[in-house]
DNA sequence: TCGTAAAGAGCAATACAATGCACCTTCAAG
DNA sequence: CTTGAAGGTGCATTGTATTGCTCTTTACGA
């Protein structure tokens, strides 16, 4: 999974879930800027950023070995 | 998957793979320091050094729904 | 058409990740 | 015991993520 795609799973799960950036932002202590910066792919988050909005969004970052018949 | 645990994982594939910091310092272009960092868990790491190493390491970086029977 | 909500972006300040360097400890091979 | 490889840590510097503030644009409803 690129960078680019977890900004792009983050956005799409929040508006799943009907809610502003604005919202993600005071229900995650992340700043709107930051999320703002995010999801237009100009950021380059660190993990425990990433963690706060997973965490909101009902998320998880996994980290796996590679499958060869993916 | 909690921030320590992402580390641990690193360190855990790394020493799978029969390799030392420096190798994994060299071959991802991600400096030794924070390698050193990372695995001991003093880190806060970017989504990109991650990405960096999890692409040395054979791994991959999801970010998933949480499924409720997990 | 006007007003409002939502998102994107520029700018400056602050916090901290990334890095290099030096040094220490541990541990296994000789 | 000595040596060298590997990992961990303190410190200073550099780069950049995070943040607040402000402004602009877009889209939708009154």
């Amino acid at each position: 999974m690129h960078l680019q795609e977890i900004a792009e799973h983050i956005k799409e799960r929040r508006k799943a879930l009907g809610i502003s950036q604005e919202d993600l932002a005071s229900l995650s202590d992340v700043s709107l800027r930051t999320i703002k910066a995010i999801e237009s792919n100009k950021g380059n988050p660190t993990l425990q950023t990433l963690y706060d909005l997973a965490n909101v969004l009902g998320m998880e970052l996994k980290l796996v070995i590679k499958q060869l018949n993916a």
